[in-house]
DNA sequence: ACAATATTGCTACTCATTTTCAAGAACTTT
DNA sequence: AAAGTTCTTGAAAATGAGTAGCAATATTGT
């Protein structure tokens, strides 16, 4: 389920009445062979399709993001740049979270399946249907510390205050 | 902490070379008069402000949103509406995360501790800084489900994909 | 192949947020 | 307490990610 052939992405599209074209298949390729952990925003993806001679309008780029997003075949992650970013959306075991630096927007991601159980949890507590669950671990990393930080004031963020540890 | 008195609003910025001005405290005294669990975009806190017959410009909301999400004193909180919403920052016996239906944004608030534990242990690990971890669960609602979501295709989601439950 | 309709690539547009800049307001220093 | 310095504000213009409108084109079901 995690990698699709072009007949099975032909099958879901189809399934739904929408089409199977070079530019979506062009599209699934690039995420498909994008190393683990990499995700890309619709710019970035732009910019590797231009790299690789394709000539995909933006638009396009934009509207197969947000179609494969909602087939659930990529999973959108809002990573406090100010723009969303996608990657390959990996099942259970696979299913991954991440660390990010405010400052420099590096990402470190991490498996951790306590989190989908208690997203389990407290989805089926409210009642509701689960689509995907993301922890997103704000931090600065040492080289911000260094520069000063906070007095940088670099973007946005929150500090966590403590009344005590855990 | 979690509640500031005029006197240490003051010290604290001042601490970091800002200033106090009125703006700032109305501001802060409409986050601290927001019911538990409730939060604001930009949008609406300048909509409350106005009703209260304040005239602060939006351009100082922002300003002032961004400002006090720095210093820590609110939260930051990208709830996939595609707008910024924020919340007086809880410490940590009451850091709370969200469910969201990312079809009506309706949000729920949750609280869980064993997530801040998760955050500590993997920002240790990767040598990091932690400044906050929010844990957000993209849902969708039991009438979005009779609507035939998810044929509707409302707006961005990505569908949790299991080999085997976990 | 044909008809029906989904998709593409333009371009123009929206909407949240940021920037610019001159005027006004807070601290700091006498 | 007045003066000087520098931060903030408000208004308007600018930015930037993402969306919508539309004519031309491509894919699908028959």
């Amino acid at each position: 389920m995690s990698t699709y052939t072009s007949g099975s992405f032909k099958a879901e599209l189809n399934e739904k009445g929408w089409r199977l074209t070079p530019q979506r298949q062009t599209i699934l390729q690039v995420f498909q062979d994008l190393p683990e952990g990499k995700h890309l925003s619709a710019e970035e993806l732009y910019s590797v399709l231009q790299g690789q001679g394709e000539k995909i309008s933006l638009s396009t780029v934009y509207r197969t993001l947000k179609l494969m997003a909602r087939m659930g075949i990529l999973r959108e992650l809002e990573l406090a740049e100010g723009h969303k970013h996608y990657e390959i959306n990996q099942p259970y075991p696979n299913h991954h979270h991440h660390l990010v630096c405010i400052q420099c927007n590096k990402t470190i991601e991490f498996k951790d399946n306590s989190i989908l159980k208690v997203g389990l949890k407290q989805t089926e507590k409210a009642g509701l249907h689960l689509l995907d669950c993301q922890l997103t671990i704000h931090t600065v990393c040492p080289e911000a510390l260094r520069q000063g930080w906070p007095s940088l004031l670099p973007s946005n963020w929150s500090c966590l205050r403590w009344h005590s540890l855990p």
